[in-house]
DNA sequence: TATTGTTATACTCTATAACTATA
DNA sequence: TATAGTTATAGAGTATAACAATA
């Protein structure tokens, strides 16, 4: 939108028409295209593993707290996008299964502190373990080259998109 | 697991440790990493605008009949990923809001024939159009590099991810 | 009064199981 | 009997609004 000024005319001209912007249009619809149908499969290897058995929200949750020092309700409910009560809910079922601990903060009571159990530290090693050996498989089909191009574009990607628009977590 | 044979040995060994099997397995965490924050971003702005108001299921299924001639409904369901209940109710929500057509199909009357509204279509593209907005403006403080490279892994990952594994459905 | 959570309510997404209708 | 869909049921994800507790 203001970023170059040069207007290519062997293209079809779009509204606000400049290389990055084009370049941009491109990049978002290609998102759209391809990132749902990803989404998809990495839910279905998430629940398809037997002993782990975890939603996506789940398990973004426990990579969250394991990463965090007892971080609170709200840290959490920033990072992942969600409102409080959609958070409040997350945490409920996650305590419910023992895969982690909530616990008032002593300095602010109206904080609360979140944690992990042994038995959710292990699920969550697990079922990363078992969803990335699932998408490798299918990234084992791609050349050294695309491979190396994927992964760079991943890591714009997570950058831009990152809660916040900054750091992204990086998993493993 | 079975495309390279040598061993990598100033990276950390891993398990069936080959050229793409690492490689993969960067690409897998850097998915599992990135995809869900994106997909987040998708999701709220699909249900941030005014006149569109989709879920990114509605959304998918509005560009997939869109895209093909008259489908059933079990070719939606494979299309999407989706169980044919998940289908089925997914097609009641969009028929009760007039975009979409659901009909017997007078050839076999087991299946059933669906089509787009002239608001279904347009729905669809104004959605499309504005999530597409709002994705390119989070690209346009990448360099041109960042946006050629980005555009073309987002080319390979939805090839290899589309449903079946095969084709890819270009949105636009 | 402002902040942190939780509860209440309402919808959507999604799956499995059981069922209906058609071929 | 096999195929295409629907209905029943259940649970998870998510939001907004209303509330409670603490600072």
């Amino acid at each position: 939108m203001h970023g170059g000024v040069h207007i290519i005319s062997n293209v079809q001209p779009l509204r606000h028409a400049t290389v990055d912007g084009i370049a941009a249009r491109r990049c978002a619809a290609g998102l759209l295209a391809s990132v749902p149908a990803v989404m998809r499969f990495i839910r279905q290897e998430m629940r398809a593993h037997r002993q782990a058995q975890l939603s996506v929200p789940q398990f973004r949750a426990l990579v969250f707290v394991s990463l965090s020092d007892e971080p609170s309700l709200s840290a959490m409910a920033e990072h992942l996008g969600l409102s409080l009560p959609a958070a409040s809910r997350l945490v409920d079922l996650l305590v419910k299964r023992g895969l982690m601990g909530r616990r008032v903060d002593v300095a602010d009571r109206r904080r609360v502190s979140l944690s992990l159990t042994a038995r959710g530290r292990a699920t969550c090693r697990r079922a990363r373990r078992a969803t990335q050996a699932a998408l490798a498989r299918r990234f084992e089909r791609l050349s050294a080259q695309d491979l190396a191009l994927v992964s760079r574009a991943l890591g714009i990607l997570g950058h831009a998109f990152a809660a916040g628009g900054g750091r992204a977590e990086t998993v493993e």
